[in-house]
DNA sequence: ATATCACATTAGATATAATCTAAATGTTTA
DNA sequence: TAAACATTTAGATTATATCTAATGTGATAT
Protein backbone atom coordinates (compact mmCIF):
# COMPACT_ATOMS: atom_id res chain seq x y z
CA UNK A 1 0.00 0.00 0.00
CA UNK A 2 1.79 3.24 -1.50
CA UNK A 3 1.30 5.93 1.55
CA UNK A 4 2.52 8.74 -0.90
CA UNK A 5 0.00 7.73 -3.62
CA UNK A 6 -2.81 8.03 -1.33
CA UNK A 7 -1.19 11.39 -0.09
CA UNK A 8 -0.95 12.31 -3.43
CA UNK A 9 -4.09 11.95 -4.68
CA UNK A 10 -5.72 13.64 -1.85
CA UNK A 11 -3.88 16.49 -2.67
CA UNK A 12 -4.56 16.53 -6.26
CA UNK A 13 -8.01 16.65 -5.50
CA UNK A 14 -7.63 19.85 -2.92
CA UNK A 15 -7.52 17.93 -0.20
CA UNK A 16 -5.43 17.89 2.77
CA UNK A 17 -3.93 14.69 3.71
CA UNK A 18 -5.04 14.38 7.49
CA UNK A 19 -4.49 11.46 9.63
CA UNK A 20 -8.14 11.36 10.05
CA UNK A 21 -8.53 11.27 5.99
CA UNK A 22 -5.66 9.26 5.11
CA UNK A 23 -7.23 6.74 7.36
CA UNK A 24 -10.39 6.49 5.93
CA UNK A 25 -8.70 6.35 2.19
CA UNK A 26 -6.27 3.99 3.00
CA UNK A 27 -8.87 1.45 4.95
CA UNK A 28 -11.14 2.12 1.54
CA UNK A 29 -8.61 0.97 -0.43
CA UNK A 30 -7.19 -2.12 1.57
CA UNK A 31 -10.52 -3.51 1.92
CA UNK A 32 -12.94 -3.73 -1.04
CA UNK A 33 -15.45 -5.51 0.80
CA UNK A 34 -17.60 -1.92 1.27
CA UNK A 35 -17.46 -1.22 4.46
CA UNK A 36 -20.55 1.21 6.03
CA UNK A 37 -19.29 4.47 7.31
CA UNK A 38 -19.63 3.35 11.09
CA UNK A 39 -17.43 -0.01 9.94
CA UNK A 40 -15.07 2.50 8.45
CA UNK A 41 -15.09 4.77 11.69
CA UNK A 42 -14.47 1.41 13.92
CA UNK A 43 -11.64 0.35 11.84
CA UNK A 44 -9.86 3.82 11.51
CA UNK A 45 -10.05 4.08 15.23
CA UNK A 46 -8.88 0.57 16.14
CA UNK A 47 -5.54 1.90 14.86
CA UNK A 48 -4.97 4.97 15.94
CA UNK A 49 -8.64 6.12 17.89
CA UNK A 50 -8.73 10.32 17.07
CA UNK A 51 -11.68 10.08 14.47
CA UNK A 52 -15.36 10.86 14.92
CA UNK A 53 -18.54 9.80 13.66
CA UNK A 54 -18.90 13.54 11.64
CA UNK A 55 -15.35 13.51 10.60
CA UNK A 56 -16.01 10.36 8.93
CA UNK A 57 -18.88 11.29 7.39
CA UNK A 58 -17.54 14.77 6.29
CA UNK A 59 -14.78 13.18 4.84
CA UNK A 60 -16.53 10.39 2.96
CA UNK A 61 -18.62 13.17 1.30
CA UNK A 62 -15.42 14.92 0.56
CA UNK A 63 -13.63 11.57 -0.63
CA UNK A 64 -16.85 10.96 -2.96
CA UNK A 65 -17.16 14.17 -4.07
CA UNK A 66 -13.72 14.63 -5.49
CA UNK A 67 -14.38 11.15 -7.26
CA UNK A 68 -12.06 8.96 -5.04
CA UNK A 69 -14.74 6.91 -3.48
CA UNK A 70 -18.18 5.79 -4.83
CA UNK A 71 -21.52 5.67 -2.85
CA UNK A 72 -23.41 2.34 -3.02
CA UNK A 73 -26.88 2.73 -1.68
CA UNK A 74 -28.78 -0.60 -0.24
CA UNK A 75 -32.20 -1.08 0.05
CA UNK A 76 -33.22 -0.79 3.88
CA UNK A 77 -29.47 -0.37 4.86
CA UNK A 78 -26.82 1.73 5.67
CA UNK A 79 -24.85 3.15 2.45
CA UNK A 80 -21.49 1.38 1.60
CA UNK A 81 -18.21 2.78 0.14
CA UNK A 82 -16.00 1.85 -1.96
CA UNK A 83 -12.50 3.45 -3.32
CA UNK A 84 -12.59 3.82 -6.92
CA UNK A 85 -10.04 1.58 -8.22
CA UNK A 86 -10.63 -0.51 -10.94
CA UNK A 87 -13.72 -0.42 -12.58
CA UNK A 88 -16.70 -3.11 -11.47
CA UNK A 89 -20.20 -3.67 -11.41
CA UNK A 90 -21.75 -4.09 -8.13
CA UNK A 91 -23.60 -7.45 -7.09
CA UNK A 92 -26.00 -6.28 -4.01
CA UNK A 93 -27.35 -9.80 -1.71
CA UNK A 94 -31.09 -9.81 -1.27
CA UNK A 95 -30.71 -11.58 1.89
CA UNK A 96 -27.80 -9.76 3.79
CA UNK A 97 -27.35 -6.30 1.87
CA UNK A 98 -23.50 -7.28 1.24
CA UNK A 99 -22.02 -5.64 -1.59
CA UNK A 100 -19.50 -7.32 -3.56
CA UNK A 101 -17.53 -6.46 -7.09
CA UNK A 102 -18.05 -7.60 -10.82
CA UNK A 103 -15.44 -7.75 -13.06
CA UNK A 104 -16.01 -5.02 -15.57
CA UNK A 105 -17.67 -5.88 -18.44
CA UNK A 106 -18.68 -2.80 -21.51
CA UNK A 107 -22.41 -2.07 -20.98
CA UNK A 108 -24.32 -0.60 -24.07
CA UNK A 109 -25.40 3.30 -23.17
CA UNK A 110 -28.85 4.58 -23.77
CA UNK A 111 -29.82 5.85 -27.19
CA UNK A 112 -29.40 9.48 -26.88
CA UNK A 113 -33.21 9.86 -27.80
CA UNK A 114 -34.14 8.02 -24.65
CA UNK A 115 -31.53 10.12 -23.15
CA UNK A 116 -33.02 13.64 -23.55
CA UNK A 117 -32.01 16.09 -21.96
CA UNK A 118 -30.51 14.75 -19.69
CA UNK A 119 -26.85 14.53 -18.92
CA UNK A 120 -24.77 11.23 -18.41
CA UNK A 121 -22.28 10.98 -15.79
CA UNK A 122 -22.64 7.19 -15.83
CA UNK A 123 -24.00 3.65 -16.52
CA UNK A 124 -23.48 0.94 -14.01
CA UNK A 125 -24.65 -2.35 -13.54
CA UNK A 126 -26.72 -3.56 -10.23
CA UNK A 127 -26.71 -7.23 -10.01
CA UNK A 128 -29.42 -8.65 -7.31
CA UNK A 129 -29.50 -11.87 -5.99
CA UNK A 130 -28.03 -14.35 -3.53
CA UNK A 131 -24.14 -14.37 -2.54
CA UNK A 132 -22.30 -16.88 -2.22
CA UNK A 133 -23.17 -17.08 1.47
CA UNK A 134 -27.00 -16.87 1.31
CA UNK A 135 -27.37 -19.14 -1.43
CA UNK A 136 -28.86 -22.50 -0.70
CA UNK A 137 -26.19 -24.99 -0.22
CA UNK A 138 -26.95 -27.81 -2.56
CA UNK A 139 -29.91 -27.19 -5.48
CA UNK A 140 -31.37 -30.26 -4.69
CA UNK A 141 -34.90 -31.21 -2.85
CA UNK A 142 -34.79 -30.00 0.80
CA UNK A 143 -33.22 -26.68 0.59
CA UNK A 144 -34.76 -24.13 2.32
CA UNK B 1 -57.10 2.68 -14.17
CA UNK B 2 -58.57 -1.00 -13.41
CA UNK B 3 -59.61 -1.35 -9.75
CA UNK B 4 -60.67 -4.81 -10.66
CA UNK B 5 -57.08 -6.05 -12.16
CA UNK B 6 -55.23 -4.31 -9.50
CA UNK B 7 -57.50 -6.08 -6.58
CA UNK B 8 -56.48 -9.67 -8.73
CA UNK B 9 -53.02 -8.89 -8.96
CA UNK B 10 -52.99 -8.29 -4.99
CA UNK B 11 -54.93 -11.38 -4.21
CA UNK B 12 -53.47 -13.38 -6.92
CA UNK B 13 -50.02 -12.45 -4.53
CA UNK B 14 -51.88 -13.80 -1.00
CA UNK B 15 -52.41 -9.93 0.52
CA UNK B 16 -55.99 -9.08 1.00
CA UNK B 17 -57.50 -5.91 -0.80
CA UNK B 18 -57.46 -3.26 2.13
CA UNK B 19 -58.28 0.15 1.44
CA UNK B 20 -55.15 1.20 2.49
CA UNK B 21 -53.26 -1.17 0.64
CA UNK B 22 -55.05 -1.05 -2.68
CA UNK B 23 -54.25 2.84 -2.36
CA UNK B 24 -50.35 2.47 -2.61
CA UNK B 25 -51.00 0.40 -5.47
CA UNK B 26 -52.89 2.53 -6.97
CA UNK B 27 -51.42 5.56 -6.49
CA UNK B 28 -48.09 3.76 -7.77
CA UNK B 29 -49.42 2.68 -10.82
CA UNK B 30 -50.80 6.31 -11.63
CA UNK B 31 -47.76 8.20 -10.81
CA UNK B 32 -44.75 6.45 -12.17
CA UNK B 33 -42.36 9.29 -11.03
CA UNK B 34 -40.91 6.86 -8.26
CA UNK B 35 -42.41 8.85 -5.04
CA UNK B 36 -41.24 8.19 -1.51
CA UNK B 37 -42.57 6.44 1.03
CA UNK B 38 -43.71 9.49 2.97
CA UNK B 39 -45.44 11.19 -0.06
CA UNK B 40 -47.58 8.04 -0.72
CA UNK B 41 -48.21 8.43 2.90
CA UNK B 42 -49.79 11.92 2.00
CA UNK B 43 -51.15 11.19 -1.43
CA UNK B 44 -53.47 8.16 -0.15
CA UNK B 45 -54.53 10.20 3.09
CA UNK B 46 -55.26 13.16 0.32
CA UNK B 47 -57.80 11.26 -0.95
CA UNK B 48 -58.95 9.15 1.95
CA UNK B 49 -57.46 9.98 5.23
CA UNK B 50 -57.15 6.72 7.06
CA UNK B 51 -53.90 5.13 6.89
CA UNK B 52 -50.68 5.43 8.97
CA UNK B 53 -47.25 5.28 9.06
CA UNK B 54 -46.22 1.98 9.81
CA UNK B 55 -49.40 0.95 7.14
CA UNK B 56 -47.91 2.23 4.25
CA UNK B 57 -44.28 1.33 5.49
CA UNK B 58 -46.16 -2.48 6.03
CA UNK B 59 -47.65 -2.33 2.93
CA UNK B 60 -44.98 -1.09 0.72
CA UNK B 61 -42.53 -3.83 2.53
CA UNK B 62 -45.51 -6.56 1.76
CA UNK B 63 -45.72 -5.44 -1.84
CA UNK B 64 -42.13 -5.24 -2.57
CA UNK B 65 -41.96 -8.95 -1.68
CA UNK B 66 -44.58 -9.95 -3.55
CA UNK B 67 -42.77 -8.65 -6.42
CA UNK B 68 -45.64 -6.15 -7.29
CA UNK B 69 -43.34 -2.78 -6.40
CA UNK B 70 -39.93 -2.24 -6.88
CA UNK B 71 -37.71 -0.63 -4.15
CA UNK B 72 -34.66 2.19 -5.04
CA UNK B 73 -32.68 3.42 -2.81
CA UNK B 74 -30.58 6.43 -3.37
CA UNK B 75 -27.71 8.05 -1.96
CA UNK B 76 -28.35 9.98 1.07
CA UNK B 77 -32.25 10.85 0.37
CA UNK B 78 -35.09 8.34 1.28
CA UNK B 79 -35.83 5.26 -0.64
CA UNK B 80 -38.59 5.40 -3.80
CA UNK B 81 -41.32 3.08 -5.24
CA UNK B 82 -42.30 2.31 -7.92
CA UNK B 83 -45.24 -0.33 -9.56
CA UNK B 84 -43.47 -2.88 -12.05
CA UNK B 85 -45.34 -2.25 -14.59
CA UNK B 86 -43.14 -2.04 -18.35
CA UNK B 87 -39.54 -3.09 -17.67
CA UNK B 88 -37.13 -0.10 -17.24
CA UNK B 89 -33.77 1.07 -16.09
CA UNK B 90 -33.60 3.60 -13.60
CA UNK B 91 -32.14 7.56 -14.08
CA UNK B 92 -31.22 8.95 -11.26
CA UNK B 93 -30.24 12.68 -10.87
CA UNK B 94 -26.93 13.37 -9.07
CA UNK B 95 -27.96 17.01 -7.99
CA UNK B 96 -31.85 16.63 -7.20
CA UNK B 97 -32.14 12.45 -6.35
CA UNK B 98 -34.99 12.19 -8.95
CA UNK B 99 -35.22 8.93 -10.10
CA UNK B 100 -36.32 8.58 -13.95
CA UNK B 101 -37.38 5.71 -15.79
CA UNK B 102 -35.14 4.90 -18.70
CA UNK B 103 -36.31 2.81 -21.91
CA UNK B 104 -35.78 -1.37 -21.51
CA UNK B 105 -33.17 -2.42 -23.33
CA UNK B 106 -31.19 -5.75 -22.67
CA UNK B 107 -28.29 -5.85 -20.91
CA UNK B 108 -25.25 -8.54 -21.54
CA UNK B 109 -25.14 -10.41 -17.91
CA UNK B 110 -22.11 -11.20 -16.33
CA UNK B 111 -19.99 -14.29 -17.38
CA UNK B 112 -21.10 -17.35 -15.39
CA UNK B 113 -17.39 -17.77 -14.32
CA UNK B 114 -17.48 -14.32 -12.02
CA UNK B 115 -20.79 -14.79 -10.86
CA UNK B 116 -19.50 -17.64 -9.63
CA UNK B 117 -21.89 -19.65 -6.78
CA UNK B 118 -24.27 -16.71 -6.35
CA UNK B 119 -27.86 -16.73 -7.66
CA UNK B 120 -28.55 -13.76 -9.58
CA UNK B 121 -32.30 -12.53 -9.58
CA UNK B 122 -32.10 -9.48 -11.99
CA UNK B 123 -29.65 -6.89 -13.37
CA UNK B 124 -30.38 -3.71 -13.58
CA UNK B 125 -28.60 -0.38 -15.28
CA UNK B 126 -28.57 2.50 -13.33
CA UNK B 127 -27.48 5.69 -15.20
CA UNK B 128 -26.79 8.75 -13.46
CA UNK B 129 -25.75 12.42 -14.29
CA UNK B 130 -28.08 15.51 -14.62
CA UNK B 131 -31.92 15.43 -14.94
CA UNK B 132 -33.73 17.96 -17.60
CA UNK B 133 -34.24 20.21 -14.95
CA UNK B 134 -30.42 20.32 -13.35
CA UNK B 135 -29.08 19.91 -16.66
CA UNK B 136 -27.09 23.70 -17.28
CA UNK B 137 -29.78 25.58 -19.84
CA UNK B 138 -27.31 26.31 -22.40
CA UNK B 139 -24.09 24.41 -23.15
CA UNK B 140 -22.24 27.69 -23.85
CA UNK B 141 -19.52 29.31 -22.12
CA UNK B 142 -21.01 31.39 -19.26
CA UNK B 143 -22.67 28.36 -17.88
CA UNK B 144 -22.85 27.97 -14.05
C1' DA C 1 -75.49 -15.39 15.61
C1' DT C 2 -71.16 -15.66 18.00
C1' DA C 3 -66.69 -17.53 18.83
C1' DT C 4 -62.43 -17.86 16.83
C1' DC C 5 -58.40 -17.05 14.11
C1' DA C 6 -55.44 -14.93 10.99
C1' DC C 7 -54.52 -10.79 8.87
C1' DA C 8 -54.37 -5.56 9.12
C1' DT C 9 -54.10 -1.16 11.09
C1' DT C 10 -52.77 2.30 14.43
C1' DA C 11 -50.31 5.84 17.44
C1' DG C 12 -46.52 6.42 19.41
C1' DA C 13 -42.04 4.70 20.96
C1' DT C 14 -37.82 3.20 19.42
C1' DA C 15 -33.96 2.31 16.41
C1' DT C 16 -30.78 3.56 12.93
C1' DA C 17 -28.40 6.55 9.69
C1' DA C 18 -26.78 10.81 8.60
C1' DT C 19 -26.29 15.77 9.21
C1' DC C 20 -25.86 20.01 11.75
C1' DT C 21 -24.00 23.22 15.33
C1' DA C 22 -20.78 25.80 17.54
C1' DA C 23 -16.52 25.79 19.59
C1' DA C 24 -11.82 24.55 19.28
C1' DT C 25 -7.77 23.38 16.78
C1' DG C 26 -4.60 23.19 12.97
C1' DT C 27 -2.56 25.02 8.60
C1' DT C 28 -1.49 28.32 5.14
C1' DT C 29 -1.00 32.89 3.51
C1' DA C 30 -0.32 37.75 3.74
C1' DT D 1 2.15 37.43 13.76
C1' DA D 2 -2.40 38.03 12.24
C1' DA D 3 -5.96 36.89 9.39
C1' DA D 4 -8.16 33.49 6.61
C1' DC D 5 -9.41 29.16 5.88
C1' DA D 6 -9.80 24.08 6.61
C1' DT D 7 -10.58 20.43 9.79
C1' DT D 8 -12.04 18.06 13.79
C1' DT D 9 -15.06 17.26 17.63
C1' DA D 10 -18.99 15.96 20.98
C1' DG D 11 -23.32 16.10 21.20
C1' DA D 12 -27.81 17.73 19.46
C1' DT D 13 -30.82 17.30 15.79
C1' DT D 14 -33.10 15.56 11.74
C1' DA D 15 -34.61 12.06 8.68
C1' DT D 16 -35.93 7.55 7.72
C1' DA D 17 -37.69 3.28 8.95
C1' DT D 18 -39.15 -0.35 12.16
C1' DC D 19 -41.22 -2.16 16.35
C1' DT D 20 -44.79 -2.71 20.02
C1' DA D 21 -48.98 -3.60 21.96
C1' DA D 22 -53.67 -2.66 21.52
C1' DT D 23 -57.41 -2.71 18.46
C1' DG D 24 -60.06 -3.57 14.33
C1' DT D 25 -61.75 -6.52 10.38
C1' DG D 26 -63.38 -10.26 7.77
C1' DA D 27 -63.79 -15.20 6.99
C1' DT D 28 -64.93 -19.57 8.74
C1' DA D 29 -66.61 -22.91 12.03
C1' DT D 30 -69.88 -24.07 15.45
Amino acid sequence: MDAEAIKRSLEDSGLRCTPQRYGVMAFLMKHTGHPTAVEILEAVNRLDPRSSRATTYNNLRDLVHAGLVREVAVEGRAARFDAKGMRHHHFICDRCGKVEDMEWYNVPRPASGSLGKRILRECELIVRGLCTKCAPRHTSSRGH
